[in-house]
RNA sequence: GGGCGGUUAGCUCAGUUGGUUAGAGCGCCUGCCUUACAAGCAGGAAGUCGGGGGUUCGAGUCCCUCACUGCCCACCA
């Protein structure tokens, strides 16, 4: 890969190119350590979110690995062993509705197969499309270790979640029963808490009477009236609550009431939990159909009666109704009622209805019988890890911070956790129900007998579990567990507990919240590889859990595929290129904001990624112009950092000290999840200090005629490709491809590394920092923009070079005299501003009167030209800067004046308002004199 | 009903423990095809930091309050 880069920067390009060497090459694998390497190198650890194998990457899969990849990329040039793990989730609701979909299509059904040749076809699904997130990811250049990529349904990882399971069951925190479940019609299985979505939905208050009987079995004519939002679970009434103390219905206690509909006789009961004030104050009791009227059943041993099937359709407890949906039975039901003139009002009501996070199907809250886990003593474990321990230290420490509130508040508040799932795809639960003594058989290998009666009349349960059970497990299972022997744990010592989990807020109950439970539950089991027990923070899946942002549309807008406002990240990627939408991205991702994706700014980084591409071809030219007169620039060792002499020109300094600087600032943003300020400082630095200063400065010094100063040239070109170099690294977990492109033609296709992922990461101390000649730049490039200022408003074309006055000065700042200054580099300013000569003059020297001077810090200078100020723009120019000027003296004098601030005031902030004050003075009477001097119209 | 954010230039956002005259990118205006780059170069305009009050020598930053806005959690039929 010579120096010959083509003119313009395409990514498509290089992009493909490089992503498949990296695969290919497998650069970022890690492998197990050998044999008493376990505690060698500190590693960096993180785990990928596994997307779900029927996913398809968006912008949120894209911002969650650019910000993992940028980190790892950065740990492992750093010096880290880096290991970021990759996998997918076989997401069992989402997956068996993909292949169910296709097989209505092909006029089939699930059940017409049967459950294991189903679940074959989703296994063929998997193999066939269950890559593509992943191929996604290659091609964005995530540095994973793709050796170790896993998928949770594998072997490996079912051993995990049956032992799991088994442990949590001889551990008495697993039970099964009939409670009330978040069940999917559609789905046709239960659903956890959390992945019921509620909306707010317009629906009705129906008010129902329910005749009241009397001792004689017969209708007193009197009614109770219940308001309900669901008249169709009245089917399934057995009492009607009433509030000890309402005095309105008190004399009802004890009566019982005709179930319209129904005519089933149920009695008035009173329970604490009704409240007055709302509706009629007089609640039904449907236990089978509400978790509130559950709660009241079990306190006053109501049945419960169920009267809906798994689809939502009324079964044969529903008499009449049997075989309807539930919302034909309401219908019909309401009807029904009016005509019995049972049906009292209908009233506007809002309520929230929740639906089901999948399908979006209104959720039945219904009796069933169902697998929980007894979360209390999992979560006083998962608590602790993220409060401060008896040390002060947390175990797990979140950023940003206000997270740890959230999951506390939700951990201290959590209710146990429904596990069982009635679908087909998924890990199996492992127990068998005995049709002898219909006990439960749990067992890590399947059993062939029932295990209390011995029996061989065994089935397998069938309901799966669901899948965050087997992806909160990950952070231990993807490293050995429950497999942890003597000679099998190396991978367990050396890389758990994982450093960082990167996610979105959206996981944060799913999957952060089960992972450390599950985590601390089952890694506090293991012990140290010393023998000793395993603490706490040594027992946590993650150190640090960091929650990114949303990444919204241009509009702030929640992307969605209703709204059609979806930006697909592949075809951002196709346009821009990768590396620009990765610093689009990193760019924007402060911790806490949304990111309002605008490609208007991947644009601006596309340009930046043009930009460093023609830096590079301007530096091969050159390299190329001085090896033709002999002279030979060696592209800088192996992660070493540019040394200037004392004595090198101003500019060459000066870019060491603003790379050092940078390094400084990015490796410190890093460090602290600032991914904006590091990307920030980098462009920065690239193009407003390397290209806009530097390299129009060092193009003095590359002369290759005759007579040039070869040694000059020499280390003129030698400190700009260290630079450079360095500048290249620095980028690199940012911009990826751009920069191995690059880095790869710096070293004419011979690299001392095989990537530049591969070199080291520049870093710098304070200590490594030049200010003293960062300061001097700084005072030189104003006087450069003054000069150019003053030109455009004097409307000199560009082409023209000026003479130049400047009046003698002798005022020093920070060691500086800026006369000496500008002498010193009188080239750079002539080149810079176009100036012909600088001519030193005394404030005294006459025949100057005439000149318009301009005030730059403590000098003055003055153009000379024929074409004179434009007299009103210039005025209005000086009346700005003076009123602008007043006031600021202004501020700083009656700070200054007041004695309280002077005394309680640290010195330096007086020291440099005094400074301030003095400068201001100046520049207000230069500006003062400047506008007498004006000719009056 | 609880809880947590946000409100800074036309737009999208920074602004560390309170400290000098509040920044960036994009957009806008003006002038330049200066052989690394027009995906560029140079210069410029633009902000009562949501309103009000307080603490302080000093507030975009801390406290109170109001307004608007977004999100999370919650079993009121």
């Amino acid at each position: 890969m010579p120096h010959d880069l083509p003119k313009a920067y395409d990514p498509t390009a290089i992009e493909d190119r490089w992503a498949e060497y990296w695969v290919r090459e497998k650069l970022f694998a890690q492998p197990t350590p050998g044999a008493g390497d376990s505690t060698a190198g500190k590693p960096f650890t993180i785990l990928l979110p596994p997307p779900n194998v029927t996913g398809r990457l968006h912008m949120g899969h894209m911002l969650n690995q650019t910000e993992m990849d940028i980190l790892t990329r950065w740990q492992r040039m750093s010096g880290r062993r880096a290991l970021w793990l990759p996998g997918t989730d076989h997401a069992g609701i989402a997956t068996q509705m993909m292949v169910e979909r296709q097989l209505t299509e092909e006029g089939k059904s699930r059940q017409q197969l049967g459950r294991k040749a189903f679940v074959e076809r989703v296994w063929e699904w998997k193999h066939h499309y269950g890559g593509a997130i992943l191929d996604q990811m290659k091609r964005l250049g995530a540095s994973v270790d793709w050796q170790r990529e896993y998928f949770t349904m594998d072997e490996r990882l079912s051993v995990a979640v049956r032992e799991a399971f088994v442990r949590l069951h001889e551990q008495g925190l697993i039970y099964r029963g009939a409670y009330i479940v978040n069940w999917c019609p559609r789905c046709q299985t239960a659903i956890s808490d959390l992945e019921v979505v509620y909306d707010e939905h317009k629906g009705h208050l129906w008010e129902i009477r329910y005749p009241v009987i009397g001792t004689d079995g017969k209708d007193t004519g009197e009614f109770l009236t219940v308001a309900t939002t669901r008249p169709e679970t009245m089917l399934g009434d057995v009492a009607v609550a009433i509030h000890p103390e309402d005095e309105r219905y008190l004399h009802l206690h004890g009566k019982k009431l005709r179930l319209p509909l129904m005519d089933r006789e149920i009695p008035v009961i009173l329970d604490g939990w009704v409240s007055r004030e709302f509706g009629t104050g007089a609640v039904k009791v449907t236990p089978a159909h509400d978790p509130n009227d559950f709660a009241i059943g079990e306190r006053h041993h109501l049945p419960s009666i169920n009267v809906m099937d798994d689809t939502a359709h009324i079964n044969a407890e529903g008499g009449a109704y049997a075989g309807l949906d539930r919302y034909v039975a309401r219908k019909r039901i309401v009807s029904d009622l009016e005509e019995q003139g049972l049906l009292v009002a209908v009233k506007d009501y809002t309520n929230n209805v929740g639906h089901c996070d999948r399908c979006k199907t209104v959720v039945e809250p219904r009796l069933s019988t169902q697998w929980f886990v007894k979360i209390q003593p999992l979560a006083d474990k998962a608590i602790a890890a993220v409060k401060p321990g008896p040390d002060g230290e947390k175990a797990i420490r979140f950023t940003p911070e206000q997270y740890e509130k959230t999951y506390l508040n939700w951990m201290e508040n959590i209710h146990d956790w429904c596990i069982s799932r009635q679908l087909w795809w998924g890990h199996r639960i492992p127990a068998w129900h005995c049709s002898t003594c219909h006990k439960i058989t749990v067992a890590r290998v399947d059993p062939t007998a029932c295990a209390h009666c011995g029996s061989t009349q065994i089935t397998q349960e069938t309901d799966v579990l669901d899948t965050w059970f087997s992806s909160g497990l990950l952070p231990v299972s993807v490293f050995g567990w429950p497999n942890i022997t003597a000679e099998n744990r190396r991978d367990f010592d050396a890389f758990y507990p994982t450093n960082l989990l990167v996610t979105g807020f959206d996981i944060l109950f799913f999957w952060v919240a089960r992972m450390i439970m599950l985590g601390c539950w089952f890694a506090g089991d293991v012990p140290m590889p010393d023998g000793s027990p395993r603490p706490l923070a040594e027992s946590v899946p993650f150190k640090e859990v960091y929650i990114h942002a949303l990444v919204r549309d241009a509009n702030r807008e929640k992307m969605s595929k209703t709204k059609g406002n979806v930006i697909d990240p592949i075809e951002i990627v196709k346009q821009y290129g990768t590396d620009a939408v990765r610093f689009t991205l990193a760019s924007m991702a402060s911790p806490g904001t949304d990111i309002a994706f605008n490609v208007a700014r991947t644009e601006g980084y596309r340009a930046f990624a043009n930009k460093i591409w023609n830096a590079a071809r301007f530096l091969f030219m050159n390299v190329d112009r001085a090896a033709e007169i002999g002279i030979a620039v060696d592209p800088p060792a192996l992660g070493s950092m540019p040394v200037v002499a004392a004595d090198a020109p101003v500019e060459e300094r000066w870019i060491v000290a603003e790379l050092h600087s940078t390094a400084a600032k990015v490796n410190q943003s890093l460090e602290n999840y600032r991914y904006d300020d590091a990307a920030n400082t980098l462009y920065q630095f690239f193009w407003g200090s390397f290209c806009d200063w530097y390299l129009e400065i060092v193009k003095l010094r590359l002369d290759f005629s005759e007579t040039a100063d070869k040694a000059g040239t020499k280390a003129a070109l030698t400190t700009l490709v260290g630079v450079f170099e360095a500048a290249l690294r620095l980028l690199s977990p940012f911009m990826p491809f751009l920069t191995e492109e690059i880095w790869h033609a710096l070293y004419d296709g011979n690299p001392p590394a095989k990537s530049i992922a591969l070199t080291s990461y520049p870093s710098a101390s304070n200590r490594d920092i030049d200010s003293r000649t960062q300061y001097r730049m700084i005072l030189l490039q104003d006087l450069i923009r003054v000069i150019r200022e003053e030109r455009k408003n004097r409307d000199i074309p560009e082409r023209e070079s000026v003479p130049m006055f400047v009046i003698a000065g002798s005022i020093r700042d920070f060691g500086t005299n800026p006369d000496e200054l500008i002498k010193q580099n009188s080239e750079i300013v002539q080149r810079l501003a176009k100036i012909s000569t600088i001519t030193t003059i005394k404030r005294t020297d006459v025949g100057k009167e005439d000149l318009i001077w301009r005030s730059v810090g403590y000098t003055e200078i003055a153009l000379v030209h024929e074409k004179q100020v434009d007299v009103p723009a210039e005025r209005e120019r000086l009346t700005r800067d003076i009123a602008k000027y007043e006031k600021g003296l202004a501020a700083a004098e009656r700070q200054l004046g007041n004695e309280s601030f002077l005394a309680k005031a640290p010195a330096q902030v007086v020291e440099g308002l005094k400074k301030q004050e003095s400068e201001t003075r100046l520049l207000l009477e230069k500006a003062g004199a400047a506008l007498d001097a004006l000719p009056k119209e």
